[in-house]
Order: C-alpha cells, then sequence, then structure tokens
DNA sequence: TCCCAGGGAGGAT
DNA sequence: ATCCTCCATGGG
C-alpha cells in the first residue's frame, strides 16, 4: 500500500489555509493538482522523482496534515524527507501568529484589516531554484492559467521522465544544460512566446556558472537582486518574485501592476509613485514581512474588489 | 474581432 | 528620473 505519513499542528506555526495557500496563484512551482479530495504534487527531493499528495484534515487553527507518497510502493521510506519537503514549500515554520501580531504596537496598520478574511495563507517556497526561476521569467506580461500552463509543457515535454509502480509517466523539471541546448523555436512550442530567449539566456548563465543561483541564498538581498536584474527579461519584478518565492527573503515584495494600485490607493492617497518606490516603501516599512505583505494586499484587494 | 494578462527593453525627452 | 511603444501567444 501507499506509504502515508503526516505533521501535527504542534509542527505548524499558527493557522493554515491550505485550499487557498495553494490555490493563491504564487510564482514558484504551479504544479499542485487537486485529485479527491487531496492536492498532488511531484517533486524531485532528495534526487529521487516522487509523487505524493496532501490534505488538510484538521482545522485553521489547529492544522493537521495528512501526506500520502504515492510514487513507489517498494522504494525505501520517503516520509521524513518528504514531510521536510512539505514543510518547506508550504513555509510551516513561519510564524503566522508573529505576523499577526507584528504590528499591534503601531497606530493600526492597513495590512491588519487584511488578516481576518485571509487568515491562514502562507507564502509557498518553490522546491527547485532553477525552476522558480523559469517560473517567475514565465510570469511576465502573462496570465496566471498561461503561466502556468507554460511551466507544465515545459516539464512534461523536456523534463527527465520517472516511471512510477502503477506503470504512470511523471516529469520533473529539466536541467539548466537542457534548457541551454534547445532552439527559441522549440521552447516556443510551451506557448512561451517571446520569453523563451530570456528563458534560455538564464539556463545558459546557470548552466555556465555565470549565475549561481545557490550561492544567491547567501548573498544579502539588494546584492543578490542587483545581480539577477543583469539577466535580460528580468527586471524588478520578476527578480522579487524569485527572491521571494525561490530563495525565501522574505522582506522582498515583487511590485506587479495590482500592487502598484493598490498601495497607490490605501498608503499614497492616490499620488503618483514609481513602482520601484513602492517595492522600496513596502521593504521599509515592512522589513521581514513585506512578502507576506504583498500576499496578503494582492489577495485582499482583489476579492473586495477594492481596485 | 478585439482586448489584455501579477513586466521589461529600448528609445526619446 | 520619467514616459512611451512594442513585445507574441492564448483566453475571454
Amino acid at each position: 500500500m501507499y506509504e502515508e505519513t503526516e505533521i501535527p499542528c504542534e509542527k505548524i506555526l499558527g493557522p493554515l489555509d491550505l485550499e487557498a495557500t495553494l490555490m493563491s496563484g504564487q510564482t514558484s512551482e504551479p504544479r499542485w493538482e487537486f485529485e479527491n479530495g487531496y492536492y498532488s504534487d511531484v517533486e524531485e527531493i532528495t534526487g529521487r522523482a516522487v509523487k505524493y499528495r496532501v490534505g488538510q484534515v484538521g482545522t485553521r487553527e489547529e492544522p493537521h496534515l495528512r501526506i500520502t507518497i504515492t510514487s513507489e510502493e517498494d522504494a525505501p521510506s520517503l516520509a521524513a524527507d518528504v514531510t521536510d519537503h512539505v514543510m518547506k514549500v508550504l513555509t510551516l515554520n513561519d510564524d503566522l501568529n508573529a505576523f499577526y501580531g507584528a504590528f499591534d504596537d503601531w497606530k493600526v496598520d492597513i495590512i491588519t484589516r487584511t488578516f481576518e478574511p485571509l487568515r491562514g495563507l502562507r507564502l509557498m517556497r518553490g522546491n527547485n531554484l532553477f525552476e522558480s526561476l523559469i517560473s517567475s521569467i514565465s510570469s511576465q506580461h502573462n496570465s496566471i492559467v498561461l503561466w502556468v500552463k507554460s511551466v507544465r509543457m515545459i516539464r512534461d515535454i523536456h523534463g527527465p521522465a520517472a516511471r512510477l509502480s502503477d506503470g504512470s509517466t511523471i516529469h520533473t523539471f529539466p536541467k539548466p544544460e537542457t534548457l541551454a541546448s534547445l532552439t527559441e523555436r522549440d521552447l516556443e512550442k510551451t506557448g512561451v512566446a517571446y520569453r523563451a530567449k530570456y528563458m534560455i539566456e538564464a539556463a545558459r548563465r546557470v548552466r555556465d556558472g555565470q549565475l549561481d543561483l545557490t550561492a544567491l541564498r547567501r548573498a544579502d538581498y539588494e546584492k543578490a537582486r542587483d545581480s539577477l536584474m543583469e539577466l535580460p527579461g528580468i527586471g524588478p519584478k520578476v527578480a522579487d518574485c524569485f527572491l521571494l518565492y525561490g530563495l525565501g527573503k522574505t522582506e522582498a515584495a515583487p511590485v506587479d501592476i495590482w500592487i502598484h494600485r493598490i498601495v497607490r490607493k490605501l498608503y499614497f492617497h492616490n499620488a503618483r509613485v514609481s513602482t520601484e518606490k513602492v517595492a522600496k516603501f513596502l521593504r521599509e516599512r515592512y522589513g521581514p514581512w513585506a512578502g507576506y505583505v504583498q500576499l496578503y494586499l494582492y489577495h485582499y484587494a482583489r476579492k473586495t474588489r477594492l481596485v
């Protein structure tokens, strides 16, 4: 039978709304699919292709996750690796109650009004840095459904295949060297359009070691951002997406058209402000919570049709 | 048919 | 610094 494991609520810091989190369209690795009550995902975990599914059985305030590993029945136990993986990608170590309480000493901050309707929404982390980078590039001037579809196609067409014991085949995301050797024409078949050349160039620089994604983890925010923006097709917003969702630098606040409108309206009385000023404003005002603030503002404003 | 999507490059002021 | 146009594709 499939291997089962779980994450008890003692290990999850604060509330969790699994569905809201997985459905919130974050630009890390958009591959979760809903399958009869569970959300299933395919990842490369400690060097092996793993398919697993996650369901929330506890409440939002006392969340408890049930995890089923469905990839290889006779493989040695993956339970510990997969629970570590889920802890990471769902950022279950982020103390959401600390976030909700971080502004109690302030007079009254606008962000606090988003807490009740979005309680339990978490940032997600990508499992694979290169995939997160390509995914972020894919999102620029694109719609969520389209860039998610494109990243899935890149995985399924160009990614290495692994055979499951039930006979089905899954694909993990291709390595930089694989994308680097594609022609623009080939990659365009996944619907990425003019972004193909940006992705191929990024893949080449990672392959050649000009861009060391792992090393960026240790670099500070500003420095990492500058080196990312040296790549063609990567500007402030895409860089911040990767810094936040890929590298987990939570002071990054990606400013898209929506965040721009929202912050202008709520914090600047609709005055003209550049997107870079908005990004800096959020970083300086909210510090390590800026990424969460961005996430909460975006969903709050679109849910309430504020802008 | 038309419009635009969780931006960015290249150009002109 | 700030503003402008174009970018290619698929959904609505």
